[in-house]
DNA sequence: GTAACCTACAACCAAATGGTTGTAGATCAT
DNA sequence: ATGATCTACAACCATTTGGTTGTAGGTTAC
């Protein structure tokens, strides 16, 4: 269930959708338990339908979810999203400490020795 | 030291900038090694001055540095930068556990509750 | 039933984004 | 010196984005 297969614009929409820091403050918030839109929509000097797309937004990134209870529509955190995000980078961050090694190797090489020092 | 205090601007410019991607593909190129401009240019279906564009972009958001050397200008990636994001990503992660820490404990009590469901 | 509330969505607007072409200043090769 | 290359930047254009107001439908309270 954890096949998460991102696409291109998958990873265009998490980190698009992190790039706002009103949508940043919800995520943080609804991680922490749940919100209704309109609790959500009243902590922001913004109107209820400008913080409705917020969340949509943060909903087609897979950052959180809503689901319904009555009349209300529960905003949650979506803990896969953010763990995908940070898998991304740690990606990213993969590369660059491959690359920090094999300089490092570099470096570290002796004419009589012939062997690298690590995999 | 890398004493880096991010402002809510820095953080946009961060996520803005990984929310593209020809500028993911950038950010990977440049940190297995320098490229020129115009040598990243040349990589893909687009002008000149978009590429250009999209390092200064990548530049604003520190993911990369560019060092003058002769005529042309060497891009490589900057590694504090993605450092960044990886940190604000585990803050949110650890607000995450945090709640599911709460959740566990809540599960654990005793159940002296009155049918009240805590969010 | 009626009023109040929560949500969804359309239409609109200003600003930002991602792309283009064109111009101009440095630097390198001949 | 001339020409080719590399870069920077301005001006422009289409689309997206982040916000607004307004309308309409479903749910709850009285």
């Amino acid at each position: 269930m954890v096949v998460d297969h991102l696409d291109d614009a998958g990873i265009d929409r998490l980190f698009q959708a992190l790039a706002d820091p009103t949508r940043r403050d919800i995520v943080r918030r609804v991680t922490l338990g749940g919100y209704s839109v309109s609790g959500l929509a009243a902590l922001y000097a913004m109107s209820f339908a400008a913080v409705q797309k917020h969340v949509a937004v943060l909903e087609r990134a897979s950052l959180v979810s809503k689901e319904k209870r009555g009349r209300e529509q529960i905003v949650r955190g979506n803990h896969d999203g953010l763990q995908n995000v940070r898998r991304l980078l740690d990606e990213y961050e993969a590369i660059w400490r491959q690359r920090a090694e094999r300089i490092a190797d570099i470096l570290a090489e002796e004419p009589k020795n012939n062997g690298r020092i690590q995999q």
